[in-house]
DNA sequence: GCATATCATACTGATTCAGTAGGGATTGCG
DNA sequence: CGCAATCCCTACTGAATCAGTATGATATGC
């Protein structure tokens, strides 16, 4: 398995959404500007994001995106498949794809890997980074006013 | 991070000499031949291997490649680590390089991610590795002779 | 001396990444 | 209606990385 920046924009996104839950509509281009992503690249993530379930479009002016669920439903494990595809073993997983006659020893240790990652991914919810960076906004904010 | 094909042969290849630990140097090609490993590819590795202490060369005739250490004392972090660099999250870690003014939520979800991965490799030996292995090929034995 | 090894560097075709470009479709508002 | 804002979709591209190849140098046993 391989993280690409889609997954770092993407989280970031999707944080800043949770950020916003319940109070209408944020555009993609509002996004894009708070979190220092390309605007064209964002849109597209987007896309995969909404055939996803993850948000819910509004075309037109004053349109934009929102989450579909509520933010303690939403786990990273799905912002990561939906931008990245299928959270499976980069290497050799045993399966029928390994060329190898023999089940190998190796591949038990990419499965264990995948396992662990997909358990971090799976019990971390956007509602929780949101009210991390909550706190860490208000630190910062305190920090500059003293 | 990121694994690659580096990983998957160079795991293949110290199982190997894991399940020879022992019996003198075995040769790259020997070991290319029972793991179908493309040979000069698996030559870069060993010399990283190398480097990072994990193997000791023997060079000349009959000469060859073993572990300079019990296969219970190589864990599946060193060899990854040997031949892909440090593991360290591919995306965003809130450290310096990150150019976000406030540290990100998201950051941590990555850290979690990479400690995870970590664990499970730091965890894992080779010598666990070749006694699957062995186990493996004696079933394999078992079922084509009855 | 010679075959067998490891050691080291350079090169290359293919793939993927990270973004850019350009337009099309939909909606709110005056 | 006209128009601006917004999402939607496809295609393209420069750069980097991967996976392997090529070539030769160096060392060792017989």
């Amino acid at each position: 398995m391989r993280l690409t920046a889609k997954s770092e924009y993407g989280l970031l996104a999707l944080i800043d959404l949770a950020s916003h839950f319940g109070q209408g509509p944020v555009s993609a281009r509002e996004i894009a500007e708070r979190q220092s992503i390309p605007p064209k690249f964002l849109e597209q993530l987007f896309v995969s994001l909404r055939k996803a379930g993850l948000v819910k479009a509004m075309r037109g002016a004053h349109g934009g995106f929102a989450l579909d669920r509520h933010p303690s439903e939403i786990s990273v494990l799905e912002v990561v498949e939906a931008l990245e595809g299928p959270l499976k073993p980069t290497l050799c997983d045993g399966g029928s794809s390994c060329s190898r006659t023999q089940a190998c020893a190796a591949a038990t240790v990419w499965n264990r890997a995948t396992a662990a990652l997909r358990d971090v991914f799976d019990t971390t919810t956007l509602a929780e980074l949101a009210g991390e960076q909550a706190s860490i906004d208000a630190q910062g904010l305190a920090a500059s006013q003293a």
